[in-house]
DNA sequence: GATGAATGAGGCTTCATTCAT
DNA sequence: CATGAATGAAGCCTCATTCAT
């Protein structure tokens, strides 16, 4: 393992460990102390890395993967096959772990520039889904009892509120079938 | 104003601004001296009325009206305008302000107690939902695909998803609309 | 009870409660919030009693009782049977409780004024006995080898001791035991 | 002087004015802050070292030095001048000043820990004394009208009391002498 | 005289961050 | 780059004391 390597392993452990606190005893009450200690690594190294507490977080996997959302936009054909595609390929960049998952959610809301990120990133979704649903209502394939705009803003609170609802410990055993079954529903519903 | 009466007020107004901070800045972020200065009362007054800062948190009306909820169960008719009676009923007891109610969730994330208590009551709020679901697949209103259990499921979690997505700042601009719509949509996919 | 008698009892019951607690947990620990409930008062009730805090230590029955001894230079007759004599009588006036005993201790060396007031009586002690233990040396009673007022010293030192010693768990079951020991052998010694 | 030393300096510069700080002012009403500003670091650096305030007493000279003590049941020869050597060395081990024995005494006696270790360190010292004493009787070089455990319970407090009254000031100017006095007039009182 | 709510100074302790080694 | 001792601002909380009822 070379240099730049060391260091990388050294950045990763670090924001692992960090995350792995946040999840037990979320963001405000884990010290960085606590971090360093589980990295294995002295106090002083954490801030070569980062410029405060604050900056882990900028690390963080947030629940949106904005990459495959982006690429959505350019995929043809019909939009429930097309969205669970999307919503398993998201899933992939999750933890599978409910504390984790949480953590995420409460760091975000406990720090205004991560929610301000967070906000923006769901209206980002928002925006991409928007066409991809009016088009599919254009073509018959979903009810247009809903304008596309608000159907996108259920989707994304559905997706969102799948995710905190199994972060709680509560739904299905494996959080892609609780966010199967949400969509599941979801769509039909909007069956035309 | 009696002494007593006395009390209570002052007992109230540090609530009211605890929470008020709480949604400005977070619950980490807002010190004692805050609350007590924009109560107007002395710092030692503050925990005159609770042990410590966490526990201000314990009255903070969280999301869930568990009385509301209970009496549920005593109610007869479909379950659609029940439903949709219980939610504007539950609407009533909440904060009509986007960050009250994203501060309160934040609340919840934060503190292990709280978050173990919201926890409880989302399943007690499910343990009720289910005989009622049931019973309405027994009369042949909503679909029998999806066990009732995994409807009180969806349902909860589509409640608590509204709310937090309304808190974030998206969706309609009042968060009854918000929710009225998400269960729309919900009672629509339950169609039999 | 009429009201004078009444406000006595109130004013010994916070007395009483005080030094209770200045055993169980010393003089700082204690707060005037546990004194005033055990003693089943009002907090500002202690403040009618006593101008704070400090001041139920002057109510303190330390462990010299200044009037038995002052009575001493007018005693005749035999030094030994003397000495026994006063420290029965001085021993009648301390509390019968070794975390009482080690309170007072406490008490007294964690307060300058009443330490002073302590160092004074001992030495008041001292100033009676040595004109007695002079007169026994002139008789021959006692050995001359040391001068009076070093036999004094030792003599209060010891009694001290005694108390202090007693006061810690140790020694005999019954501190008038563990006093009388000492001085037995303190007399021994001094034996001419 | 390399980074150990200089830690280890540190640390003994803040048990020194602490202990210092005791004798002038008591240790309850001795603050951190005053410590560590005649210590001349930072408030901070206090907790580096002691986990919390009480934890400087731990590092307290008391006024029994152990070792010397345990020593003593491997010596050989008469009790008298065993005794004297090992006082002599005792008090090799206690500070020459007034106010630091009382001030120990004083941490002693408000620190249920402090009290409980001198309570057990006092009756080890009787354990140690006995057998001794004991010997010292079977070889008639002292009397036997007391059993061996009593004689060591009054060498004890014996002792002890010495310190503590010339802690408040009162007796010889030396602390030797004056426990040299108490011991030599012991002695006497324990001749055959 | 009794009450107990209100006060606020001041203590202990935490912890992110710096910096010399 | 790693280390960890030192820093000091800032927070939580305690508690003697006051005073209006």
């Amino acid at each position: 393992m070379n240099r730049e390597e060391k260091k990388r392993a050294t950045r990763q452990k670090i924001i692992d460990c960090a995350l792995e606190l946040f999840a037990e005893n979320g963001y405000e009450a884990t010290t960085v102390h606590q971090i360093t200690e589980r990295a294995g690594v002295a106090k002083g190294t954490f801030f070569n890395y980062f410029e405060n507490k604050e900056e882990v977080l900028c690390d963080l996997q947030l629940f949106i993967a904005t990459e495959e959302i982006s690429k959505l936009q350019y995929k043809q054909g019909p939009i429930i096959p097309l969205m669970r595609e999307l919503l398993m390929e998201m899933l992939r960049h999750l933890p599978f772990n409910r504390s984790l998952i949480l953590a995420s959610f409460q760091c975000t809301l406990s720090n205004k520039k991560l929610l301000e990120s967070a906000t923006v990133k769901f209206e980002e979704f928002k925006q991409v889904l928007i066409p991809v649903i009016a088009a599919a209502q254009a073509r018959g394939e979903i009810s247009s009892v809903m304008p596309a705009e608000m159907i996108a803003d259920l989707a994304v609170q559905n997706y969102q509120g799948a995710l905190i609802y199994w972060g709680m410990g509560l739904g299905e055993d494996k959080l892609s079938n609780q966010v199967t079954l949400s969509f599941e529903l979801f769509f039909k519903g909007l069956a035309p």
